[in-house]
DNA sequence: TTTATTTGGTTTATATTATAAACTTGTTTA
DNA sequence: TAAACAAGTTTATAATATAAACCAAATAAA
């Protein structure tokens, strides 16, 4: 009847991240702190665990001399985002 | 940027028996764990959190002689089912 | 009849999560 | 050179979800 919710994506900030990056499909810590308006200790906390699913990959380097972290979404991680959406379906309709 | 996602519904049982209610309004325990596939115990729980939020009335009576646990969504519920509907849409398009 | 079993739940214990506070490392500014 | 800032990370805490254990009444089996 209903489709099981993937917890990695059931997860408002988990979810504001994927939505930001499937949609720009590149962007850096601050930026995705200012989007989501979460914490960056939160954030932080959260992009490790969509890196460690496979969802985003998390690059870090520099930009001039201030460190910068940038998150790309994989294919993988888009995938789960649209079967996550679907499966949403199940409870919310259309 | 993002809505906030109203934590009482953003929670899959919780969802899937708000689903359920909107669609039949009115079910009873029984039916409610048939539908979600939830045990009696978490549905017990998730069924005293909407009823505390006022989004469903829990009503215990008896059929035979046998408990009879029937529930019905608020019109509360209805409006908040609605407006959690309306702020996914924020984070997954459309 | 008395003993299991089933039904319809509730309570409680546990494991996971989400989240912010506190901290770190390095850089710029006063 | 000391204070403030930037970009994160680690850690502590509170909230959540969930199932296991439990309970009371009714029915079925012995």
């Amino acid at each position: 009847m209903f489709d099981k919710l993937d917890p990695l994506l059931h997860s408002e900030l988990r979810l504001a991240v994927m939505s930001v990056l499937i949609g720009t499909d590149e962007a850096d810590f601050v930026y995705l702190r200012e989007q989501t308006g979460a914490t960056a200790g939160n954030l932080s906390v959260q992009l490790d665990k969509l890196a460690a699913a496979g969802y985003i990959t998390v690059e870090k380097g520099f930009q001039g001399k201030k460190p910068r972290t940038t998150c790309r979404v994989t294919d993988t991680g888009r995938a789960a985002f649209t079967a996550y959406v679907e499966s949403l379906r199940s409870y919310i309709g259309k």
